[in-house]
DNA sequence: TCTGGGGTCCTCGTGCCG
DNA sequence: TCTGCGGCACGAGGACCC
């Protein structure tokens, strides 16, 4: 549910030639909010909104919510203002997991080349498909009426050759719509949008944009690429300068590689008491490193983010002396990042744990510590958590907690009582 | 209106080292 | 011995995406 500017104008024909337009960018429309019709026919047709209570946003809405101008990532009580008459109804993530799943196995199952984006979006490269299934747009419309039947909601496609003007014509299809963008018709099409609408253009660099005169991506493209670099910065400069020219050399791939990996949680009301806080950096924690090890990776460095009433953010973090796993050796680092913290005595918001640097275990050279006691408590934790790990995976997540987090909310923890 | 949670990538400042 | 400089790694923060 992009919030891209958009322009009618480009939601025309631009020609019907595929050649050349291997790249197929599938988005689920509204997705979260389709997945819920499906589970719950009865509410089709009304403005339904996907969200939770409290400090939540909007995650999904469908089009008759959003006649009302709800919007994605609108904070839910802004968005029960302007549509009253919403059915809210909480998220289901395993459902949507669930058809995400499927719908990505029928993307493989046209072409293997396919890259997952997101849980609701995919390019896929057909060009080794063109023989058995057709050409681009025959399989576009093959793929949304598939979509359709077996999962009973509309996804739209964009078709071109390059990645970026794919995902741009799949928002412009929107929705349940396909639209082919021909390969000589890149620039032009291209050159009729905002400059908001280019992939890498947020509010942000819109505003510095608009300070050099620049609204369109016809006018950013005649820019001065030194003039742009000026405001934007180099990398970022030269890579809109290139996707307003069409030029986008990356290719669909179908391995992706983690970066990090990271749980945060805001709490419905801002926390004074920096124990409790520590205790949430250890669930944090927790969280973290049984994803790590489901993955069977380690990381090297761990940082921490706190937001404070007022809204400004922290982030504070440190290397490893060796790659971790485990809760125990994230929360440590994590709680002494969270005590050095100057936060001026103001009550937190939220608080985050990310794990970086990420590699495989079995390629991570574990090094041994110095600290002999450290190592032995590590080694301990680790038995501890996988045998947490087999627990969870037998009875689902909830099914066991850490004692210092459960039930104690009102007493406090010492700094290395991570039990 | 009052701002989630999961990520990626980039820039900039700083310290270290040769 | 001191200073300047470039390269590099690291940490903090910003912007962006869904």
């Amino acid at each position: 549910m992009s919030n891209a500017p958009r322009s009618a104008e480009v939601r025309r024909s631009w020609g019907t030639d595929d050649t050349g337009c291997h790249v197929l960018h599938v988005d689920m429309d509204a997705f979260f909010a389709s997945v819920e019709l499906v589970r719950r026919p009865e509410l089709r047709g009304l403005p339904v909104i996907v969200g939770g209570s409290g400090r939540s946003v909007v995650l999904s809405a469908t089009y008759e919510a959003r006649a009302f101008g709800v919007r994605s990532a609108m904070p839910m009580a802004r968005a029960r203002a302007l549509c009253p008459q919403a059915v809210v109804v909480p998220p289901g993530r395993a459902a949507y997991t669930d058809v995400s799943r499927a719908v990505m196995d029928l993307f493989r199952e046209v072409t293997p080349v396919v890259e997952q984006v997101s849980v609701d979006e995919a390019f896929l490269d057909v060009s080794g498909a063109r023989r058995r299934l057709g050409g681009p747009a025959e399989i576009g419309a093959r793929l949304r009426d598939r979509v359709q039947r077996e999962q009973g909601i509309t996804c739209s496609v964009g078709i071109a050759s390059t990645k970026h003007v794919a995902k741009l014509a799949s928002t412009h299809a929107k929705p349940d719509g396909m639209l082919l963008v021909p390969h000589d018709a890149t620039v032009p099409f291209l050159h009729a949008l905002p400059v908001g609408a280019l992939w890498g253009v947020g509010e942000r660099t819109a505003e510095r944009l608009r300070a050099l005169g620049i609204d369109t991506v016809a006018q950013l493209a005649e820019t001065d690429l030194a003039r742009l670099v000026s405001v934007v910065g180099a990398a970022h400069g030269r890579h809109l300068h290139d996707l307003a020219w069409g030029r986008d050399g990356r290719a669909v791939e179908t391995e992706r590689t983690e970066r990090s990996v990271g749980a945060e949680r805001t709490y419905e009301v801002d926390e004074r008491d920096r124990s409790r806080v520590g205790l949430t950096v250890l669930e944090l924690a927790d969280r973290c490193a049984a994803r790590l090890r489901s993955g069977g990776l380690v990381g090297r460095v761990v940082s921490l983010k706190v937001r404070t009433d007022d809204f400004r953010t922290f982030t504070r973090s440190r290397s490893l002396a060796s790659p971790a796993d485990t809760a125990h050796e994230i929360a440590v680092v994590a709680r002494e990042l969270l005590a050095a913290a100057e936060l001026g005595g103001r009550p937190v918001r939220l608080v985050g744990v990310r794990v970086e640097g990420l590699e495989p275990r079995a390629a991570a050279a574990l090094q041994p510590t110095l600290d002999d006691a450290f190592a032995e408590v590590t080694v301990t934790a680790r038995a501890a958590e996988e045998a947490l790990d087999a627990v969870r995976a037998r009875f689902g997540a909830s099914a066991v907690r850490r004692a210092s987090t459960v039930g104690r909310s009102t007493t406090t923890t010492r700094g290395g009582d991570l039990s």
